[in-house]
DNA sequence: TCCCCGATTAACT
DNA sequence: GTTAATCGGGGAG
């Protein structure tokens, strides 16, 4: 297995979003212990995008969306989560894809530890609950996917197998009109609203 | 400084 | 299907 390399991050969200299914995410934690999960659901987020954080510029939260391709873009949301996106395209841009969910491969145990939980098919099923288990919070912010690191996405050969499916992006009120949810049809995904779905 | 609300989840009815 | 939990970000004043 290959790491993905930065010029595959460097390319428009909604092309990286949907390449990304299939792939596998890995996380190195403190302790040596590692985790791996696939990438089963993403959505893009693009710099004139008003659902996007970058969307009414640069600020001290999302200065990373800012920087170089390939880079973790971590933020804190309702008081009590954290979501992880994969910064796209080039310096200056702003635009990244969040990665939504995931099917736990390897190191369950320390993922069901850090989730509070044994119901394996909730490990890593909706963005808050996959930085959870891959204990991802504001102090991975800006970590870098492809030079060394605690965290790093591998080539899967048997990526773009399975229905993949696009639809409205979650829990958004505005960019409701760009269809840039990207997930592999299975368990492993977060619900899917009623009439969502594009394709 | 103040105030509103969020790229969510879990535990309800 | 509904709602509480919980707090930092960021725009307004």
């Amino acid at each position: 297995m290959t790491r993905l390399p930065r010029p595959f991050f460097a390319r428009a969200s909604t092309v990286v979003a949907p390449d990304l299914l299939g792939h596998v995410l890995v996380r190195r934690l403190p302790t040596g212990e590692v985790l791996r999960a696939r990438i089963v659901e993403t959505e893009a987020y693009e710099p004139d995008d008003p659902a996007s954080h970058a969307f009414r510029g640069r600020t001290a939260r999302n200065r990373v969306m800012f920087g170089a391709a390939g880079h973790l873009y971590v933020y804190f949301t309702y008081g009590m989560h954290h979501c992880m996106n994969v910064v796209t395209r080039g310096i200056g841009e702003g635009s990244a894809v969040l990665l939504r969910a995931a099917e736990p491969l390897g190191g369950v145990g320390a993922m069901g530890r850090a989730r509070g939980t044994d119901r394996i098919r909730d490990l890593c099923r909706g963005p808050a609950r996959l930085a959870q288990a891959l204990s991802v919070d504001r102090s991975m912010d800006g970590a870098d996917l492809i030079r060394g690191g605690p965290m790093w996405v591998e080539r899967d050969t048997g990526a773009g197998e399975g229905t993949v499916r696009s639809g409205v992006r979650i829990g958004i009120r505005v960019g409701l009109d760009r269809p840039w949810r990207f997930w592999i049809e299975g368990p492993w995904a977060s619900a899917t609203p009623k009439g969502s779905v594009r394709s």
